[in-house]
DNA sequence: GATGCTATTATGTATAGACATAATGTGTCA
DNA sequence: TGACACATTATGTCTATACATAATAGCATC
């Protein structure tokens, strides 16, 4: 029968926005107010407050107090499988392709993305995975050697620089960029697509702790689709 | 000079786990232990690995201990804006132009899609949002009159329907599908895009408590990005 | 009236201590 | 040997208290 734990609060507190008992944009309780209330200590509140916050719920700025946010600006949350797993789970043959694989000195484009310093070493390799023998992904990878020098050993023949990282540098920040384009040549050689098709592009970048990972540009056919679930 | 926010902290342990001083797979010192090397107190140090736990760079279990995840499968989250902020947001001016609107039969593949009955009525409108007066979305929309029938009254010429839905219709669950496509010639021309040019499609479903509400086809130009952060 | 200091206030964070809970190990008994 | 109760342990959560910090309002000053 506890109705002070930080979850039933925060239960509770949904539930009031949800039903428009604080309409959006109205100054809810102070967390003092609203501890008294639960019969709950104010850290408790704090926390409940601080998710909702955090899902974008509320807004919360010192001295003012916490509103309901207007425009409920919800989030929706989408898995990054690896390609492989996305694939076989839909039930299809994986295969992968390195198309090639290079030790060079970073390109200007690539140094500015990442923050790279002048004399930054990077590998880049391109690679094509298909489901059932037909182009599903072409991966343009770059990978930054100075925050990770055992890549240099890698030949990514057999196993993927996805695979391969996932498994050997975590990664603490991401940044996602989706969009639509007109196929490159190269992208509608590789993907086997005819002239002017368009395609999807999602693009990567990963830090651990402010150190630049690695870039992925991953270029699908037209028919892909990015499903997702709130 | 303290170093014993939760903040610095985590900073810490994710350079730990980026250096490798913790492998992959590893058990890491438990909160005790933490707390007493970084001479904070336990809850500080909880809070530090909850962070890291949540953004999936360990795994924690009770008894056994704390981990560095082996393969971070990862989620990331995304913002879901009206267009209106989104684009005001920029620092551009926002524009609405409501292009048709008609009640209606719903057409088999809404039915389909949405499951709905076979005499279902429904609104469908088509607007085009604009950023600077150049075309920047183009909402195609279709509204399920049995669940939301005040739509009926609405015309939709000074309020788009996306911001009407937010205000007035919440929905319980939603399904996005984000894809590419070649622009249709209605996409083309009210774009105003050139021939055979790539489109960013995003498609959004709502429902609230199983009740369909709304199908709506989103069409921006390649130019448009999609952004997020993890 | 504009500027800048100061008090106020709500949230943000840290702490010690306590108890809760889940997973694991261990010993007992049939 | 197997089932089951019990102890152990690391994380999970709550509390009360204290102080930090950002944003605001009000006052004083120029």
């Amino acid at each position: 029968m506890r109705r002070n734990s930080f979850r039933d609060i925060r239960a509770e507190l949904e539930r009031r926005i949800a039903r428009r008992v604080w309409e959006p944009g109205a100054i809810i309780p102070g967390e003092e107010a609203l501890a008294v209330e639960f019969g709950a200590a104010r850290a408790t509140v704090n926390r409940a407050l601080q998710e909702l916050a955090r899902s974008g719920l509320v807004e919360r700025k010192r001295k003012s107090g916490t509103r309901v946010a207007l425009h409920s600006v919800r989030q929706a949350r989408f898995a990054i499988p690896l390609v492989r797993q996305e694939i076989e789970q839909a039930g299809s043959l994986y295969h992968y392709t390195l198309l090639s694989r290079e030790v060079r000195a970073a390109p200007d484009f690539l140094r500015a993305r990442l923050a790279l310093p002048a004399d930054a070493r990077v590998m880049h390799a391109r690679c094509l995975h298909t489901a059932d023998r037909r182009p599903y992904q072409y991966e343009d990878r770059w990978i930054n050697l100075s925050a990770v020098p055992q890549a240099e050993k890698e030949s990514f023949e057999e196993t993927g620089p996805n695979e391969w990282l996932v498994a050997n540098a975590p990664f603490s920040h991401a940044e996602f960029v989706f969009g639509a384009a007109r196929a490159s040549e190269e992208e509608k050689a590789v993907l086997q697509l005819p002239e002017g098709e368009a395609v999807f592009v999602a693009e990567r970048m990963t830090w651990l702790a402010e150190r630049p990972i690695t870039l992925v540009r991953m270029v699908h056919p037209p028919t892909h689709r990015m499903v997702t679930t709130l």
